[in-house]
DNA sequence: AGACCTCGTGTGAACGGTCACATTGCGAGC
DNA sequence: GCTCGCAATGTGACCGTTCACACGAGGTCT
């Protein structure tokens, strides 16, 4: 019915293109008992040769791939599912994926698992509230997922999900070192070291952080790793200032702290509030480097075009993705290969850090 | 090991009623069939009930409603999908998802999709020859889409979904004029066109026009919007330099356009190439906007922090993302509204465009 | 030479929903 | 009073695939 009501539009719309005449298409998509039935063999044999079982005359085998081709067949997904109660489907649970990291590495899980014969589906949250995540998180249950990535890497998000009790395997993309089966992350911590270990190297003695909101991991791990390598060196610290991540927060921060300006650098927890920061500096007339430098985290690909072209750790998205569904696909699948294990960050020196000026 | 599972679900089956007072909870999730013993009444009725049927007493539906409760049911997508062949599932088809429009449009289209009960299900492709688009559109079918998105908008990738002659409904993201059926946009050349009076009414008549790659539609709609405004105003233009919407290449054209200096102005054909402009004009020492003014296009959420804050033309991804869906919708669903018909983007001045140098 | 295994194939029953149709009561119309 | 229609519910088939099991042919072991 609705097909119809589908087609009759299609033709309605443009009479010029569509014409469609190759196909007999009396009635419903080739089964495999169509095949069977054309290939002179049991609908069984078919289901073999889709699965290729090895007991098969490979003669047999191409008769059959013969007709499935000349009868155009496709195997009917829902009807697999519903006999093997395997939907082949990862589920991608996101916050923020209009951000450069999360998008990037949605696109590289996207196409490590269709590599693997695994769908993605997705299901963004706008706010991190216990409604929003749940609602998420039962919509792609509801499809049957068959495993679950989360990049909504905050902390409040993971007491959400420990409470809902997830029923598939999952990996979240950040780690809170709570939960070290699940995780895969790039090691903040380690990108944060060296990102303060590199403005003290410097010279810098008085460094502002501007960490990311409180309750996400990611944030969380960058300010532990610059209170640590802060502490490594003796230098002594303020309290970070806490931030959304976004270049509007980065800027008003920057004049915020600019009315005082007790500080020779600023490491951010990530390249738009560096920005920001760039943005409200430069609206105070100081230069940088020379008057103060600014370190960011990430290195989005507009980093290396800021006015100065953004120092930065560089985090590598793609390869996240791509080991996050490595490491779902060895639970789903144990032939999978195994890749646990952080990956480490790397320092991109540009021209927004510069030595100390007092 | 599966002997012994289907001999304790014998058994477990055989006993009249069940004595466990919770549920057995024993291997499978809970079917319709099992609702029904419980509710005493049939599997059709509970089926009723999923469906809201109208004729049903609102005591018995209130009892199956009870019952599915306290089991925990949750209908099974694939065994729905394959009896009434209906996937509820839209397929994204996209290139370049990581940028912040089509990955903005993405997440809105999510969002309307779920709130109307369907899926979502990605491919990327991440170059628009054939074979990647034809495997990208092989992929999403197999999983036995109902409607299709696409958000890869290079003409190469048109013509080959053309030639591959899609069975289901379509939106693209843009349009080509030429089949104003499936297309949905925000009005490209308006939006050109609005850029390019601005730098005109400020006094510029030697304008360059960075274009996007040739063969994507915006690119080619912006430039046409470009020309066409100078033309009404009887500037005479060069030709546009086509780039490929990186930051990159905006600093590279931008190098090799100071070599000659012939001009005042330049419209980049997005936000990233506006920015790599910048970075290279500022190189060469000159001054945005007293010595070149330049203008974007997006208004990507960074473009008020770049030095100086840029000017550009904002388009609602998020709306784009909304119609697309209903539009879908409608041809899926004729009880969807339609809000065909382009989106009318937003000049934003900010400071780097200014009155004539010379 | 019979027992036994393996290969290649076929048969019928699931899986968990929906659909078409059958079957009850029960009040209304003639 | 008897038929008719409708509301509320039940019965069995079916969607397209895989699974468990059966079966015949041929080879190997004892």
């Amino acid at each position: 019915m609705g097909g119809d009501g589908v087609c009759d539009r299609e033709h309605a719309e443009s009479p010029i293109e569509v014409a469609v005449p190759e196909e007999p298409q009396r009635g419903r998509a080739p089964s495999i008992r169509d095949v069977a039935r054309l290939a002179g063999v049991s609908h069984q044999t078919v289901s073999r040769v889709l699965n290729n079982h090895p007991s098969i005359r490979p003669e047999t085998k191409q008769r059959v791939l013969d007709v499935m081709a000349e009868l155009q067949y496709k195997p009917n997904r829902a009807a697999r599912a519903l006999v093997t109660s395997r939907s082949r489907t990862i589920g991608i649970l996101s916050a923020s994926s209009t951000q450069y990291g999360p998008a990037s590495s949605i696109a590289a899980i996207e196409a490590a698992a269709r590599a693997s014969g695994y769908w993605v589906s997705t299901a963004n949250i706008e706010s991190s509230d216990a409604r929003s995540i749940a609602d998420g998180l039962a919509h792609l249950r509801a499809q049957g997922i068959e495993g679950l990535v989360v990049i909504a890497p905050q902390v409040r998000v993971f007491d959400t999900l420990a409470q809902l009790s997830i029923d598939v395997p999952y990996v979240t993309l950040q780690s809170t070192g709570r939960d070290a089966g699940h995780a895969l992350s790039v090691d903040q911590m380690a990108g944060a070291r060296m990102a303060t270990r590199h403005l003290i190297e410097l010279g810098h003695r008085n460094i502002y952080h501007l960490a990311g909101p409180q309750d996400w991991i990611e944030a969380e791990a960058r300010m532990r790793g610059f209170l640590d390598e802060m502490g490594a060196h003796d230098v002594p610290t303020t309290a970070p200032i806490l931030g959304d991540w976004t270049a509007d927060f980065g800027y008003y921060a920057g004049r915020e702290l600019l009315t005082v300006r007790d500080f020779t650098a600023i490491f951010s927890s990530n390249d738009q509030m560096a920005l920001g920061l760039m943005h409200a500096i430069r609206d105070a007339g100081l230069e940088i480097p020379r008057d103060i430098s600014i370190i960011g985290f990430d290195d989005i690909p507009e980093a290396a075009h800021f006015w100065p072209p953004l120092t930065t750790v560089r985090q590598d998205f793609a390869e996240l993705g791509r080991r996050c569904v490595a490491l779902l696909l060895g639970d789903l699948d144990p032939a999978a290969p195994d890749y646990r294990g952080t990956i480490v960050p790397e320092l991109i020196v540009r021209a927004s850090t510069g030595p100390a000026a007092f």
